[in-house]
DNA sequence: CTCTGTGAAAATGTTCACAGCG
DNA sequence: CGCTGTGAACATTTTCACAGAG
């Protein structure tokens, strides 16, 4: 209806699962494949094929019955709704371990993604380089997120520092916080949280795995 | 109404909540704090207080009407459920950045997870050891995982290996696996994967965040 | 009188099944 | 015909609202 830019009213399960047709058309991109059906682009999602037409309908019908789907063309009209039309710049703080894998993440720059600033509690680090860029003190994160025009932040501190860097970042006027800290993050409305928790997700499958020999599901 | 063990069909969105209501309880313990209210510890789990209530109905009526839930008794209600009253025994596969990120991660050893065996296919890195484990050849995998009995593995690895890894792993008899590479997987029935993917996170927000100056949702 | 436990309502998400476009 | 697009059925999850236990 609306065609062009991103209305119609996206439902957060489908979003959620945007990025997975992505990365599954453009294997089907390097592949050379022209055209996939529900199917086809189902299958190699790990999805079935009737949540794949309904989740592309949401972006508009842009469908051939009878022969599927263009690749390219729905690669650019998935990317436009994600907003991978534009670079994304972004803060990591916290350097630990976790931290400094995600500064050397690949999957970050493959897509529009780029890590403009460190930011560390520790003295020790401050000052010192990983990738090019210093690693700056937790006190400049709101002068320098503002001065860079950075509008995702990705938290990687302890528990304990997660809410001050989170609130910092926000004063410096980010949007959008990945949250690895296992932390619960307080913040205004017009911000985004999204948290990943490791030992969280490792808790869920033991769930899983002690309904031993499957209790299905 | 079975009371004993874990029975008592868990929706799976109750599931996925219960490790956050763990940790805010095993903060409330250390607070020396020995009764919640539904809303109390809601508000530090970040969610509402019907929820909580309806999550904890699930694992049987433990709560005290006018006074609220136990503390002490509660954890050990949800340590039983999620099965962390045993020990779990991983592999993690995949020594990037982020895999030995991983080995590090204090997270796990915390709760009852223990690192038993690394694999990594760069032979320059088989030898080595990280953590006092050593890194093995993903050829060793089957073996290995059967050996010393692990149940759960973790995959860091390139998309491109990840599928190999598994069924590997599964093949060990791992009944769940945790994977971090950008790959959809293909298992067994009866193993369960669970996937965390950093750039679809960053993707995910990335919509939230450039339906700039909040579309609400 | 407070706070749980829970039916019932509302909202969200998934699957079915098929009309109809190309 | 084959395959999309989509109403309608079904399933799951969330929220409401309140009876009643302590």
């Amino acid at each position: 209806m609306d065609s062009t830019t991103g209305f119609r009213h996206i439902p957060e399960a489908t979003v959620s699962r945007l990025p997975l047709y992505l990365r599954s058309l453009l294997e089907f991109t390097e592949q050379r494949v022209a055209t996939v059906s529900s199917e086809r682009l189902a299958s190699v999602a790990g999805v079935n094929a009737a949540k794949v037409r309904k989740d592309l309908s949401y972006l508009g019908s842009y469908g051939t019955r009878g022969v599927g789907y263009d690749v390219e063309y729905l690669v650019r009209r998935i990317q436009e709704q994600l907003g991978l039309d534009q670079d994304w710049r972004v803060a990591i703080a916290g350097l630990g371990n976790l931290g400094r894998a995600l500064v050397n993440y690949r999957g970050f720059g493959e897509r529009r993604f780029s890590v403009e600033a460190l930011f560390d509690a520790d003295a020790a680090k401050v000052g010192t380089e990983i990738n090019g860029v210093v690693i700056q003190g937790t006190e400049d994160i709101e002068r320098t997120v503002r001065e860079r025009d950075l509008s995702i932040g990705i938290i990687a501190t302890p528990a304990g520092s997660a809410q001050d860097v989170a609130e910092r970042l926000v004063e410096g006027g980010v949007t959008g916080i990945l949250n690895f800290a296992p932390a619960v993050l307080t913040v205004p409305d017009h911000v985004r949280v999204r948290k990943v928790d490791l030992s969280i997700e490792l808790q869920i499958l033991a769930f899983y795995v002690s309904g031993t020999v499957t209790e299905d599901v």
